[in-house]
RNA sequence: GGAGGAGUGGCCGAGCGGUCGAAGGCGGCGGAUUUGAAAUCCGUUGUAGGGGCGACUCUACCGGGGGUUCGAAUCCCUCCUCCUCCGCCA
């Protein structure tokens, strides 16, 4: 990166980020960084010379031995001294780089919001309704499936219950979902566990930017303590993408096996902080909600192809499910921090009257790779290199309930169960206010 | 939660505070032998960072961190992980 300054300033000014201070800060201390360790090897290096001629000295109390040994002990003081300004410089050299954003590939496009991503495909057409189309809320709650004034007196705003066969209607599309991907798609299905280390968190780009985005777990004064001095904070996901990736994280995979592929159900967590008042009603936006997720590993050379064939994985879903769509690509300014080119699946909320996101598909290069070291050995001797990391939902799974809802909603207030998924509905057809 | 034991290179497994990046074995790779294979023999075999156009060279790493020392895989402290037993528990 320092030797490239010039076109790291230049991709991240594309997101929107520009503060070159900041990365001459950054070349400054690569150039330090150089420096310290060139000069504490040297001297680490007189020690080991001077420490062999030592142990070879046969009168351990003689004068010279003793002259010689004070000499040395003011050169193990420079070391511990150079030693102590290389930790200094490494790390806030990594604080600056753990809080630099992915480069946008020079595929994605300019943009500083949504509403400079590209539209890129339509899938199927939007259903028209002869009534006044309800929303999910209207539906959902009419049917007894949903209930969120249960849900806030449970735990609070932006929670849902659902009840009887919305309930069955969330687990049949898990179960839909990953069947589909591991048996037509190939990915192995995993099931991680949903409290993760702040060092999988960091491994992916959640961290140290975005603490306040996710919950960390609390205990007792111990504890935080404990988590303080070692770093051994737990979090709730906000994805599967945390746990499943950081899977390979500090190992070294067979270039033979490329690629790996996993797909996973998790709950997923997110404190949506800052955005209050925003998408308040409904199940759109909670702090709790269902999710299958799509991992893949690959080869550097095939990560592009690789993004495409993820986002196939995913849409096939909504094809399947009979749900109109529409496939954006992002901008450089509204890709996630860590993803290089990014996808969204948008699904059509008639009520809403436009298409909200129903899954990201990213290619995140070897940004993720690199903070967690995943890596793979480039046929039987060559040096291991670093893997490239995609991933993307393969679906939100309530949102995905959302859309059913909405898309399929009846004149008579009950709802139509896709085709695909009537098998997992024990042959359910329609859901109705039973 | 209580009691005990252990963490060394891809794996197993040695290692008086100096000559240890670390014996030996297995596995892997290359070669010899063979029609081919097995067996045998010979050689080789970690990661990261710095310097050099390069041949190459230096430094660090023996679960993590800290300490003692001229010098630590070896001594001390601390944390983590794993194993065994007891208790509790879905």
């Amino acid at each position: 990166m320092s030797e490239n300054l010039a076109d790291v300033k230049a991709a991240l000014t594309r997101r929107g980020f520009d503060d070159a201070a900041l990365l001459d800060r950054l070349g400054s201390l690569a150039e330090e960084r150089r420096e310290v360790i060139t000069n504490v090897e040297a001297l680490r290096r007189r020690r080991n010379d001077a420490s062999e001629a030592m142990a070879k000295v046969a009168d351990k109390k003689s004068k010279e031995f003793q002259a010689k040994r004070d000499e040395l002990r003011v050169l193990g003081d420079e070391i511990k001294a150079g030693e102590f300004r290389q930790t200094e410089v490494a790390g806030e050299l990594e604080d600056i780089l753990l809080n630099l954003p992915n480069l946008p590939h020079p595929d994605t496009p300019d943009g500083l919001s949504e509403n400079d991503n590209v539209e890129v495909r339509v899938w199927g057409k939007k259903p028209s309704f002869d009534f006044e189309v309800r929303d999910h809320v209207e539906v959902g709650v009419g049917l007894g499936i949903l209930d969120f004034e249960r849900a806030a007196k449970l735990s609070g705003s932006r929670f849902v219950v659902l009840m009887g066969a919305g309930a069955r209607l969330e687990r049949a599309l898990m179960q839909f979902m990953l069947d589909v991907h591991t048996t037509e798609h190939g990915y192995q299905e995993v099931w991680p566990p949903v409290l993760v280390k702040d060092s999988a968190m960091l491994g992916t780009g959640q961290l140290p930017k975005f603490a306040k985005d996710s919950f960390r777990i609390a205990k007792d004064e111990q504890w935080e303590a404990q988590a303080e001095a070692q770093g051994h904070d737990l979090y709730l996901v906000p994805t599967a993408e945390v746990p499943i990736t950081n899977l390979h994280a500090e190992e070294i995979l067979a270039e033979a096996d490329l690629p790996v592929t996993y797909t996973g159900y998790t709950a997923c967590f997110r404190s949506e902080a800052g955005s209050y008042g925003k998408d308040t009603r409904g199940m759109i936006r909670v702090h709790q909600f269902d999710k299958v997720e799509l991992v893949r590993f690959c080869h550097p050379d095939h990560g592009e192809r690789e993004l495409e064939t993820l986002t196939e994985h995913a849409e096939s879903i909504l094809q399947k499910l009979d749900l109109h769509y529409r496939a954006v690509q992002l901008c450089a300014g509204d890709m996630g921090f860590a993803a290089q080119k990014s996808y969204d699946l948008e699904v059509w909320l008639p009520a809403q009257d436009t298409y909200r996101e129903i899954s990201s598909c990213s290619w995140f290069g070897d940004f993720q790779a690199r903070r967690m070291r995943a890596r793979f050995r480039p046929d039987k001797k060559g040096k291991p290199r670093l893997l490239h990391t995609l991933n993307g939902s393969g679906l939100a799974i309530g949102r995905t309930l959302v859309a059913i809802l909405e898309q399929n909603q009846q004149v008579d207030g009950s709802v139509s169960v896709p085709p695909a998924l009537r098998p997992y509905m024990g042959g359910v057809e329609r859901i109705t206010d039973a």
